[in-house]
DNA sequence: GCCGTTTTCGGCCCGACTGTTTTCAGTCG
């Protein structure tokens, strides 16, 4: 994320929690929060919207928090911020982010027993003194001290491809329970954000099942802590530290609560305000009519996005980011879909770091029912992946030969690539003359990040043989930002030079923002499950979600070609960087 | 604080769970 969108979503977030706890207007409270939120969701700079006066069209941004910005981008802070955090210890509004403790319960905490502090207050609750307070009782205080046990080990939110196959998981046990009809994974899970906060699960049953549903729930193995068990929500605490809440709803509301737990609330509200503006009403429970309460549908999600007047949305792009306007006008995008991913262009061997042998990654690959795969272990200088030297190469390829022999007959191809380093100076770590005997090149950064990475990436694109760009922005979610890159020109040269961007699952890099940009200027993208283990290999899935949520297109996703369409990408490059 | 071919004032999404209540407040999503 840009730096100064961080900041400043944080000051008004802020804000909004100081706000709360002096028991402000709750309205304005939550416009400071929907912009916080709106400004860290920008695909871009603000400054850049600033100053393209894009800023002050987004929804919900008016003319006081259009001075709010001007002032931060100008002098690096907000006044009222400065003022407000003066009034209230900034220790004790952490807190507020603890489950189960709300800006109600501070607020009474500093006023009646004079609570400055998180030690304070983790004092009020070990000694009693808060339990004694009208509206508080020993159930509370334990809760709240379950809390922030919790709140101390999941801070951070983890990311799309751990938290997938734990939901996954979760899924698969809950089936078992056979009053189960329908399951879903919602929430941002299923509009596959980057990271995840906690995982939540949808479920649809006659209602005489649902008492046994959560208790089969609850039962999960995994489970280490029960926040909450009723009727129609269940909340559990795994072994992970993750959350899962699961529901439970009628079949006839299906539809309608799986768009509801889907979200993004921007995406719902804005549903809901423009269902209003028709006479209806949408709730999790279905359509209805305003004034007389007569239910219109809800059994799926179509039929609701239908009732209020427009086509249904993909998941993965319902943030109120445009997509609702287009869908108004019948003209949301296709995305790319799994069933259109023809193969993978970026899998190691344990000839390099992966950990299985060629051929199970190859009867792997097969199984999942593509066309082809690019075998691409790592390049020489890559000595603790355990590179490969182009004598490897060599003797891998009479593999890859043989291998071709038994699957080509099945219409299955193993491609010969390489993930070959881009050195320091923008050179590549194998010559020319073996890279021109590759099916198919990934060129990546893995080291000496502090060089001009721009220009190394836009000098290895000028290789006729390199065909795809390794995990561009050198982003590894959850443990590294990406090195300051020039993504306009790298985007560029992409395009100039007949040269694909990866979209790489585990690292999610591209991110989102960027696939967006890529797919405005019809740069091709390959999207990659970089896989060290046949494992790995089905998380394809995850990676197309992320296209998704880049409002990726099946044109522009180099998957989507088959076996002919791929080497003419690759041999359109050479002839044309030959004549260059 | 935002927003408006019914409004520049008066609305703003809304239901479930928990614990403390005897009819509801706080929190959450």
């Amino acid at each position: 994320m840009h730096k100064k969108n961080k900041e400043l979503a944080r000051i008004f977030e802020k804000i909004a929690d100081i706000l709360e706890f002096l028991g402000d207007n709750p309205y304005r409270i939550g416009t400071y929060r929907r912009a916080a939120n709106l400004i860290s969701e920008l695909p871009e700079d603000v400054e850049e919207l600033y100053r393209t006066g894009k800023l002050s069209r987004l929804p919900g941004i008016g003319s006081s928090t259009m001075l709010k910005i001007e002032e931060f981008l100008r002098t690096g802070t907000v006044k009222k911020y400065e003022d407000l955090r003066k009034r209230v210890p900034e220790d004790l509004l952490d807190l507020m982010d603890v489950p189960g403790v709300g800006p109600k319960t501070l607020r009474v905490a500093y006023d009646k027993l004079g609570v400055r502090t998180k030690e304070d207050f983790i004092k009020a609750l070990k000694d009693g003194s808060l339990a004694k307070l009208p509206g508080f009782g020993p159930k509370k205080v334990e809760n709240i001290l379950k809390g922030i046990e919790l709140w101390r080990s999941v801070q951070e939110r983890i990311p799309l491809i751990e938290a997938y196959p734990m939901a996954e998981d979760v899924v698969e046990y809950m089936r078992g329970e056979k009053s189960v009809k329908e399951i879903s994974i919602a929430g941002s899970l299923r509009r596959m954000k980057e990271t995840i906060g906690d995982i939540d699960i949808l479920v649809a049953a006659e209602k005489k099942d649902w008492r046994r549903i959560h208790e089969h729930f609850v039962k999960y193995p995994e489970v280490s802590k029960i926040l909450a068990k009723g009727e129609t929500k269940s909340s559990v605490v795994l072994r992970s530290g993750r959350q899962v809440d699961l529901r439970t709803v009628e079949p006839k509301s299906w539809g309608a609560a799986l768009q509801y737990f889907t979200g993004s609330k921007e995406h719902n509200i804005r549903i809901r305000d423009i269902a209003k503006e028709k006479g209806l009403k949408v709730n999790e429970y279905g359509v209805f009519r305003a004034d007389t309460d007569e239910r219109l549908g809800g059994e799926t999600e179509e039929e609701v996005y239908r009732l209020v007047g427009m086509q249904w949305i993909p998941p993965e792009i319902r943030e109120n980011w445009g997509e609702i306007e287009l869908a108004l006008e019948n003209s949301v995008p296709e995305l790319v879909e799994l069933k259109d991913i023809k193969g993978d262009f970026h899998v190691h061997t344990n000839w390099s770091d992966g950990i299985n042998p060629i051929e199970e990654v190859v009867e792997q690959a097969y199984r999942l029912g593509y066309q082809y795969i690019v075998v691409g272990d790592h390049s020489q200088s890559a000595r603790v992946a355990n590179g490969l030297t182009p004598e490897r190469y060599r003797e891998q390829w009479k593999i890859i030969d043989k291998l071709n022999r038994a699957y080509n007959p099945k219409g299955f191809y193993i491609l010969r690539g390489a993930e070959v380093d881009i050195l320091p100076d923008g050179s590549l770590d194998l010559p020319d003359e073996v890279l021109e005997e590759f099916d198919f090149v990934v060129a990546s950064i893995h080291s000496r990040f502090n060089q001009d990475n721009t220009y190394r990436i836009l000098k290895a694109m000028e290789n006729p043989y390199v065909n795809l760009v390794g995990h561009p922005t050198g982003r590894a979610y959850g443990q590294r930002e990406g090195y300051p890159l020039d993504m306009e020109k790298v985007i560029e040269m992409a395009k100039e030079t007949g040269t694909a961007l990866e979209i790489n699952t585990f690292r999610v890099d591209l991110s989102p923002e960027n696939i967006r940009k890529c797919v405005e200027s019809g740069v091709v993208m390959a999207i990659v499950t970089d896989a060290h283990s046949v494992a790995h290999l089905p998380y394809m899935k995850v990676g197309v979600g992320i296209a998704r949520r880049g409002w990726a297109t099946p044109d522009v996703i180099l998957n989507t070609r088959d076996l002919s369409g791929v080497r003419e990408f690759v041999l359109s490059k050479r002839k044309r960087m030959a004549k260059a």
